[in-house]
DNA sequence: TATATATTTCCAGTACTATGGAATTATATA
DNA sequence: TATATAATTCCATAGTACTGGAAATATATA
Protein backbone atom coordinates (compact mmCIF):
# COMPACT_ATOMS: atom_id res chain seq x y z
CA UNK A 1 0.00 0.00 0.00
CA UNK A 2 1.15 3.38 -0.91
CA UNK A 3 1.32 6.47 1.51
CA UNK A 4 -1.41 8.48 -0.27
CA UNK A 5 -3.89 5.86 -0.48
CA UNK A 6 -2.95 4.40 3.48
CA UNK A 7 -3.78 8.19 4.57
CA UNK A 8 -6.91 8.10 2.50
CA UNK A 9 -8.66 5.60 4.15
CA UNK A 10 -6.74 6.41 7.92
CA UNK A 11 -8.55 9.44 7.90
CA UNK A 12 -12.41 8.39 6.75
CA UNK A 13 -11.77 6.06 10.26
CA UNK A 14 -10.19 9.13 11.98
CA UNK A 15 -14.02 10.18 12.53
CA UNK A 16 -15.82 8.88 15.45
CA UNK A 17 -19.51 7.73 13.39
CA UNK A 18 -17.49 6.19 10.90
CA UNK A 19 -14.92 4.66 12.80
CA UNK A 20 -17.71 2.90 14.44
CA UNK A 21 -19.77 2.30 11.33
CA UNK A 22 -16.63 0.55 10.12
CA UNK A 23 -16.62 -1.48 13.55
CA UNK A 24 -19.77 -2.72 13.51
CA UNK A 25 -18.76 -4.44 10.43
CA UNK A 26 -15.59 -5.99 10.99
CA UNK A 27 -17.80 -7.30 13.98
CA UNK A 28 -20.11 -8.34 12.09
CA UNK A 29 -18.05 -10.58 9.59
CA UNK A 30 -17.51 -11.73 5.66
CA UNK A 31 -21.04 -11.40 5.33
CA UNK A 32 -22.09 -7.79 5.56
CA UNK A 33 -24.37 -5.81 7.35
CA UNK A 34 -27.61 -3.88 5.66
CA UNK A 35 -27.29 -0.17 5.80
CA UNK A 36 -30.63 -0.29 7.60
CA UNK A 37 -29.07 -2.31 10.61
CA UNK A 38 -26.41 -0.25 11.05
CA UNK A 39 -28.95 2.86 11.19
CA UNK A 40 -30.79 0.91 13.84
CA UNK A 41 -27.31 0.14 15.39
CA UNK A 42 -26.07 3.70 15.77
CA UNK A 43 -28.54 5.77 15.59
CA UNK A 44 -27.45 7.86 12.63
CA UNK A 45 -29.92 9.93 10.39
CA UNK A 46 -30.30 8.15 6.90
CA UNK A 47 -28.45 10.65 5.05
CA UNK A 48 -25.64 11.28 7.19
CA UNK A 49 -24.68 7.46 7.52
CA UNK A 50 -25.29 7.36 3.29
CA UNK A 51 -22.59 10.37 3.30
CA UNK A 52 -20.17 8.19 5.76
CA UNK A 53 -20.63 4.94 3.82
CA UNK A 54 -20.14 6.30 0.71
CA UNK A 55 -16.34 7.84 2.28
CA UNK A 56 -15.72 4.17 3.36
CA UNK A 57 -16.41 2.89 -0.03
CA UNK A 58 -14.73 5.70 -2.03
CA UNK A 59 -11.26 4.57 -0.27
CA UNK A 60 -12.18 0.72 -0.26
CA UNK A 61 -12.71 -0.19 3.00
CA UNK A 62 -16.32 -1.16 2.80
CA UNK A 63 -17.74 -2.59 -0.48
CA UNK A 64 -21.73 -2.91 -0.99
CA UNK A 65 -24.11 -6.19 -2.27
CA UNK A 66 -27.19 -5.21 -3.20
CA UNK A 67 -30.28 -7.96 -2.57
CA UNK A 68 -33.03 -6.93 -3.94
CA UNK A 69 -34.21 -3.59 -1.43
CA UNK A 70 -31.31 -4.19 0.93
CA UNK A 71 -27.97 -3.26 0.58
CA UNK A 72 -25.40 -5.11 2.27
CA UNK A 73 -22.24 -3.53 3.36
CA UNK A 74 -18.82 -5.70 3.18
CA UNK A 75 -15.83 -4.76 5.25
CA UNK A 76 -12.82 -5.72 3.01
CA UNK A 77 -10.59 -6.94 5.37
CA UNK A 78 -7.71 -7.44 3.01
CA UNK A 79 -7.46 -3.53 2.80
CA UNK A 80 -7.53 -3.23 6.71
CA UNK A 81 -4.71 -5.50 6.61
CA UNK A 82 -2.94 -3.85 4.46
CA UNK A 83 -3.01 -0.99 6.67
CA UNK A 84 -1.90 -2.55 9.37
CA UNK A 85 1.18 -3.77 7.76
CA UNK A 86 1.33 -0.30 6.41
CA UNK A 87 1.93 1.10 9.42
CA UNK A 88 4.21 -1.68 11.01
CA UNK A 89 6.30 -1.01 8.21
CA UNK A 90 10.23 -0.53 8.75
CA UNK A 91 9.63 -0.21 12.62
CA UNK A 92 13.13 1.31 13.75
CA UNK A 93 14.99 -0.20 10.61
CA UNK A 94 17.37 3.20 10.83
CA UNK A 95 17.44 2.81 14.75
CA UNK A 96 21.39 3.56 15.27
CA UNK A 97 22.04 1.15 18.33
CA UNK A 98 19.79 -1.50 17.15
CA UNK A 99 17.95 -3.12 20.38
CA UNK A 100 15.56 -5.50 18.56
CA UNK A 101 12.35 -5.01 18.54
CA UNK A 102 11.91 -6.84 22.00
CA UNK A 103 13.27 -3.54 23.92
CA UNK A 104 11.38 -1.25 22.05
CA UNK A 105 7.83 -3.06 21.96
CA UNK A 106 6.41 -4.26 25.31
CA UNK A 107 3.81 -6.77 24.07
CA UNK A 108 4.14 -8.39 20.58
CA UNK A 109 6.71 -7.36 18.89
CA UNK A 110 6.04 -9.20 15.55
CA UNK A 111 3.12 -7.48 15.25
CA UNK A 112 3.89 -3.70 15.68
CA UNK A 113 7.53 -4.65 14.03
CA UNK A 114 8.13 -6.81 10.89
CA UNK A 115 11.84 -4.86 10.85
CA UNK A 116 12.67 -7.17 7.14
CA UNK B 1 -8.21 2.68 23.68
CA UNK B 2 -11.77 3.97 23.48
CA UNK B 3 -13.12 4.75 20.22
CA UNK B 4 -13.10 8.96 20.70
CA UNK B 5 -9.43 8.84 20.88
CA UNK B 6 -8.98 6.33 18.22
CA UNK B 7 -10.39 8.15 15.77
CA UNK B 8 -8.22 11.24 17.23
CA UNK B 9 -5.40 9.35 16.47
CA UNK B 10 -6.05 7.54 12.97
CA UNK B 11 -7.81 11.40 11.81
CA UNK B 12 -4.08 12.73 12.22
CA UNK B 13 -2.31 9.90 10.78
CA UNK B 14 -4.99 10.35 8.03
CA UNK B 15 -2.86 13.46 6.19
CA UNK B 16 0.03 12.40 3.93
CA UNK B 17 2.14 14.86 5.50
CA UNK B 18 1.68 13.89 9.15
CA UNK B 19 1.36 10.53 8.12
CA UNK B 20 5.37 10.77 6.44
CA UNK B 21 6.31 12.45 9.66
CA UNK B 22 5.06 9.59 11.71
CA UNK B 23 6.64 7.62 9.53
CA UNK B 24 9.80 8.89 9.99
CA UNK B 25 9.78 8.37 13.53
CA UNK B 26 8.69 4.78 13.66
CA UNK B 27 11.63 4.13 11.20
CA UNK B 28 13.95 6.21 13.33
CA UNK B 29 13.50 4.43 16.81
CA UNK B 30 12.95 4.71 20.14
CA UNK B 31 15.84 7.38 20.92
CA UNK B 32 13.38 9.97 18.36
CA UNK B 33 14.29 12.47 15.29
CA UNK B 34 15.33 16.04 15.62
CA UNK B 35 12.70 18.29 14.42
CA UNK B 36 15.06 19.84 12.21
CA UNK B 37 16.14 16.20 10.98
CA UNK B 38 12.13 15.60 9.50
CA UNK B 39 12.19 19.18 8.04
CA UNK B 40 15.52 18.36 5.88
CA UNK B 41 14.04 14.77 5.12
CA UNK B 42 10.48 15.62 4.20
CA UNK B 43 11.39 19.24 2.78
CA UNK B 44 8.50 20.65 4.79
CA UNK B 45 8.16 24.43 5.39
CA UNK B 46 9.03 25.09 9.31
CA UNK B 47 6.06 26.85 10.22
CA UNK B 48 3.74 23.23 8.79
CA UNK B 49 5.96 20.94 10.68
CA UNK B 50 5.40 22.55 13.89
CA UNK B 51 1.73 22.98 13.13
CA UNK B 52 1.80 18.89 12.18
CA UNK B 53 3.91 17.83 14.60
CA UNK B 54 1.92 19.06 17.24
CA UNK B 55 -1.12 17.40 16.28
CA UNK B 56 0.83 13.94 16.55
CA UNK B 57 1.51 15.31 19.74
CA UNK B 58 -2.07 16.38 20.74
CA UNK B 59 -3.56 12.55 20.23
CA UNK B 60 -0.48 11.43 21.95
CA UNK B 61 1.41 9.37 19.12
CA UNK B 62 4.29 11.28 19.46
CA UNK B 63 6.56 13.20 22.71
CA UNK B 64 8.93 15.53 22.89
CA UNK B 65 12.51 16.08 24.32
CA UNK B 66 14.54 18.60 24.13
CA UNK B 67 18.28 18.27 24.55
CA UNK B 68 19.91 22.26 24.77
CA UNK B 69 18.36 23.43 21.49
CA UNK B 70 17.00 20.12 19.56
CA UNK B 71 13.61 19.27 19.79
CA UNK B 72 13.81 15.73 19.67
CA UNK B 73 10.14 13.84 18.45
CA UNK B 74 9.87 10.30 20.14
CA UNK B 75 6.85 7.77 18.38
CA UNK B 76 4.65 6.56 21.11
CA UNK B 77 4.87 3.42 19.50
CA UNK B 78 2.77 2.11 22.99
CA UNK B 79 0.03 4.53 21.12
CA UNK B 80 0.40 2.80 17.77
CA UNK B 81 0.12 -0.90 19.67
CA UNK B 82 -3.23 0.19 21.07
CA UNK B 83 -4.67 1.77 17.53
CA UNK B 84 -3.80 -1.69 15.87
CA UNK B 85 -5.57 -3.78 18.10
CA UNK B 86 -8.77 -1.44 18.45
CA UNK B 87 -9.06 -1.82 14.80
CA UNK B 88 -8.64 -5.62 15.06
CA UNK B 89 -11.09 -5.98 18.32
CA UNK B 90 -13.94 -7.77 17.92
CA UNK B 91 -13.09 -8.98 14.59
CA UNK B 92 -16.05 -10.94 13.39
CA UNK B 93 -17.39 -11.63 16.72
CA UNK B 94 -20.73 -11.66 15.45
CA UNK B 95 -20.08 -13.37 12.72
CA UNK B 96 -23.65 -16.01 12.24
CA UNK B 97 -21.53 -18.91 10.22
CA UNK B 98 -18.88 -19.16 12.40
CA UNK B 99 -16.04 -19.73 9.89
CA UNK B 100 -13.22 -19.10 11.95
CA UNK B 101 -11.41 -16.59 11.12
CA UNK B 102 -8.83 -18.65 8.95
CA UNK B 103 -11.37 -18.34 6.42
CA UNK B 104 -11.93 -14.53 6.87
CA UNK B 105 -8.30 -13.60 6.47
CA UNK B 106 -5.92 -14.47 4.01
CA UNK B 107 -2.77 -13.42 5.83
CA UNK B 108 -1.97 -13.95 9.74
CA UNK B 109 -5.28 -13.66 11.33
CA UNK B 110 -4.03 -13.62 14.86
CA UNK B 111 -2.79 -10.33 13.61
CA UNK B 112 -6.28 -8.81 12.29
CA UNK B 113 -8.96 -11.20 14.52
CA UNK B 114 -8.77 -12.08 17.93
CA UNK B 115 -11.79 -12.62 18.45
CA UNK B 116 -11.80 -13.34 22.11
C1' DT C 1 -51.05 0.87 -11.08
C1' DA C 2 -50.76 2.43 -6.32
C1' DT C 3 -48.30 1.92 -2.15
C1' DA C 4 -44.63 0.59 0.97
C1' DT C 5 -39.80 -0.13 2.01
C1' DA C 6 -34.77 0.78 1.60
C1' DT C 7 -31.57 3.97 0.60
C1' DT C 8 -29.57 7.92 -1.82
C1' DT C 9 -28.99 12.60 -3.59
C1' DC C 10 -29.58 17.52 -3.07
C1' DC C 11 -28.76 21.59 -0.61
C1' DA C 12 -26.81 25.12 2.27
C1' DG C 13 -25.14 26.78 6.61
C1' DT C 14 -21.54 26.28 9.98
C1' DA C 15 -17.24 24.92 11.33
C1' DC C 16 -12.80 23.15 10.98
C1' DT C 17 -8.16 22.45 8.55
C1' DA C 18 -3.98 23.43 5.84
C1' DT C 19 -0.58 26.53 4.43
C1' DG C 20 3.62 29.37 4.81
C1' DG C 21 5.85 34.03 5.55
C1' DA C 22 7.10 37.07 9.27
C1' DA C 23 7.87 37.86 13.93
C1' DT C 24 9.01 35.68 18.31
C1' DT C 25 10.95 32.60 21.88
C1' DA C 26 14.55 29.47 23.71
C1' DT C 27 19.15 28.26 24.07
C1' DA C 28 24.12 28.36 23.16
C1' DT C 29 28.51 30.59 22.13
C1' DA C 30 31.99 34.22 20.98
C1' DT D 1 26.22 41.66 25.25
C1' DA D 2 25.76 40.53 20.37
C1' DT D 3 25.03 36.87 17.26
C1' DA D 4 23.76 32.32 15.62
C1' DT D 5 20.90 28.22 15.76
C1' DA D 6 16.53 25.59 16.58
C1' DA D 7 11.97 25.74 16.59
C1' DT D 8 7.45 27.97 17.60
C1' DT D 9 3.56 31.18 17.43
C1' DC D 10 0.85 34.53 14.89
C1' DC D 11 -2.04 35.59 11.17
C1' DA D 12 -5.10 35.50 7.22
C1' DT D 13 -6.68 33.14 3.15
C1' DA D 14 -8.59 29.31 0.79
C1' DG D 15 -10.40 25.05 0.79
C1' DT D 16 -12.90 21.07 2.64
C1' DA D 17 -15.95 18.45 5.76
C1' DC D 18 -20.20 17.53 8.73
C1' DT D 19 -24.91 17.65 9.29
C1' DG D 20 -29.81 16.43 8.54
C1' DG D 21 -34.39 17.59 6.40
C1' DA D 22 -36.73 17.16 2.04
C1' DA D 23 -37.10 15.23 -2.35
C1' DA D 24 -35.78 11.57 -5.43
C1' DT D 25 -34.56 6.79 -6.84
C1' DA D 26 -34.73 1.63 -6.71
C1' DT D 27 -37.19 -2.34 -5.78
C1' DA D 28 -41.03 -5.22 -4.15
C1' DT D 29 -45.88 -6.32 -3.37
C1' DA D 30 -50.98 -5.79 -3.27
Amino acid sequence: MDLASAADKLAELGHTTRLSIFRYLVKGGTQGVPVGEIQAALNVPGSTLSHHINRLVKVGLVKQRRESRTLYCVPQYDALIGLIGFLQEECCANQADEPGCDDVLSQDCDTACDNT
